[in-house]
RNA sequence: GCCCAGAUAGCUCAGUCGGUAGAGCAGAGGACUGAAAAUCCUCGUGUCGCUGGUUCGAUUCCGGCUCUGGGCA
């Protein structure tokens, strides 16, 4: 029988995080945070990390678990994912798997088959350095003589699928775009509700506005700044993410504090348009558009739970009657 | 009241030595299978302020008007 596994997720600054408790509690399960940045100590106001007193007393995994200068990738996330869920389920609980990042979240509801080789760092760097010196259509022209599909496949202006293209094929000598043709066909091994929370285009901007001045305010600024005090320089995983490449570029005097601000905003829409397009291909979301609900929780609740009812294996759903409290 | 400079895509502006126009930003759509808050691709017709004149033809030259800056009184 399948494992159920409920996933909540959607475009930044919807409102995952506040349902993601109140369905916890409703279902009995533990959160796992699928999201690239919260795992990360000390990118508490950033990365909108859920605070210890909002959990209530629900388990949190995978939060506060590396510090920013170590490397964080998908295959690490799995890993550590599907640790989490084994003890989860252990315990009688269900696991739901909340965030944003679409990524993460493929790769554990299609346990996606990733190669064991840790990724030789100098093996990337030869490449790096070859399409900075001889240009990135040459890079792509490598690609095209050993796998001519991915090279078709990928725009040559995208090194960084390139290189990890041309890596891929000489730590394994199989083709990537074969890999990719096999694990896209794979069906979930979980008996899966995945959740995508979402609203108009307008109100999610407006939202995400509101959220980065709310940041600031928080003090995102000394966030980024002890942060850069600690060492943490903007090659690193960790500072990639929105708010924080801003801010320590304005930090060392790249542009003012307002275009830095300007800056998130505007990257975050633009991030959040990327997420919408990301879940609208993938297969199997139910959609929870929340102006649908009229911005009801209750309602939005109590549609998620009856399609979690439907899924086999969910026996376990903790005695849910009715409206649950807030 | 006078002088000067503007008035062109949602915004900031470029341009047309007269043949009805294009960048950046904003916005929209898409890709993605070990960096994913990353990386990459595609999409721009708008009374060229209004109105006369010159001209085969004016957004472009000339006149007037309106508005917006700035200056002088």
């Amino acid at each position: 029988m399948k494992k159920p596994l409920i996933v909540l997720t959607g475009p930044t600054a919807v409102g995952k995080t506040k349902l993601s408790i109140a369905l916890a509690k409703a279902i009995d399960a533990e959160i796992i945070s699928a999201d690239s940045m919260q795992v990360y100590r000390h990118m508490d106001i950033g990365s909108a990390k859920i605070r210890l007193e909002e959990m209530k007393g629900i388990p949190h995994h995978l939060i506060d678990v590396l510090d920013p200068w170590e490397e964080f990738h998908v295959q690490k996330f799995q890993q550590m994912a599907k640790n989490a869920m084994d003890d989860i389920y252990s315990r009688g609980h269900i696991p739901l798997l909340t965030g944003g990042t679409g990524f993460y979240i493929q790769s554990v509801i299609y346990d996606i088959d990733f190669t064991a080789e840790e990724s030789c760092g100098s093996l990337r760097k030869e490449l790096e350095t070859y399409a900075a010196d001889h240009g990135a259509e040459a890079l792509h022209q490598k690609l095209s003589e050993v796998d001519p599909q991915a090279a078709k496949e990928i725009h040559p202006h995208n090194v960084k699928r390139v290189v990890r293209a041309l890596e891929y094929y000489r730590q394994t000598g199989e083709c990537i775009s074969a890999h990719n043709r096999r694990e896209r066909q794979k069906e979930s091994p979980y008996a899966l509700a995945y959740f995508v929370l979402t609203d108009k285009r307008e109100k999610i901007y407006e939202q995400i506005d509101r959220r980065v001045d709310l940041m600031m305010d928080d003090g995102l600024l000394n966030e980024v700044r002890k942060l850069k005090e600690m060492g943490c320089r903007k090659e690193m995983v960790s500072m990639q993410g929105l708010g924080y490449k801003e801010l320590l570029e304005y930090l060392s005097g790249g542009c003012s504090l307002e275009e830095a601000v300007f800056r998130i905003k505007r990257d975050t829409r633009h991030f959040a348009k990327r997420q919408l397009t990301w879940f609208k291909r993938e297969k199997h979301v139910i959609w929870v558009p929340k102006d649908c609900f009229q911005y009801e929780e209750e309602k939005i609740l109590a549609f998620m739970l009856e399609e979690i009812k439907k899924l086999e294996g969910v026996s376990c759903l903790k005695n849910y009657s009715g409206v649950p409290s807030f």
